[in-house]
DNA sequence: TCGATACATAGACGTTTGTCAATGTATTCG
DNA sequence: CGAATACATTGACAAACGTCTATGTATCGA
């Protein structure tokens, strides 16, 4: 025998999309970010400055900064500069489609 | 001023359950495992053992052994020895908890 | 029992990541 | 202008990661 299972069927997702997801993931597999992206989007307006995050996490300002950087290039995070502070607020759709491509899945299994 | 923003309120998750969520992400937050849950919901019935998966993955016995291992220790992905052969399936709890956890916020926000 | 097959483990090696201190840039205010 | 503040960038360094080859373990079939 030299096949253990029925042969896989068309389905799986290509490289590339794989190649495309996994840095989405990766931005947001981090304790950090994650406590940045739930702080930014349980804040009263939905938007948070980078001084602001630097007690609750406990971290330098050049890490959380780096931090941002990440999200920000992920897509999950925008920041709109206003005088002398940049507002960063989440992206929900990024998260959307995250959510979107584990879930869809299930339903037409 | 002391304070760029309107002071956070309370509802950003904690740092122990960001240390928890994180590494259920950075379990996915990888091309070659990404492939493989998706060969794994898309196969006929809905297992695979990982001999028939090192020819569409194109990688060695030992790494996709090792990818594997870094699914079914995140809970994603659950092995029963059938034989001589293992067959994994995706667990869609997993899933469901990523996808949970990435848009309640959104609907209470 | 012996060879073949499926899978796991160990060790090695280059790459990436998270963190920091130091420094640079830009904006505000006196 | 000059000092202070918010943020970004650089460079360094240890830790973690992805991959491989080599080897070990377990199961089946002849």
């Amino acid at each position: 025998m030299d096949q253990c299972c029925t042969p896989l069927r068309e389905g799986e997702i290509d490289e590339a999309t794989a190649r495309a997801m996994a840095p989405l993931l990766a931005a947001l597999a981090d304790p950090v970010r994650l406590r940045i992206v739930s702080i930014l989007m349980s804040a009263p307006d939905g938007s948070c400055c980078g001084c602001d995050m630097e007690k609750p996490l406990g971290l330098s300002q050049p890490t959380i900064s780096h931090h941002l950087k990440v999200l920000r290039e992920a897509g999950l995070v925008e920041g709109e500069r206003q005088g002398r502070w940049v507002h960063y607020r989440v992206v929900p759709e990024r998260l959307e489609d995250i959510a979107a491509a584990l879930t869809p899945q299930l339903v037409s299994a």
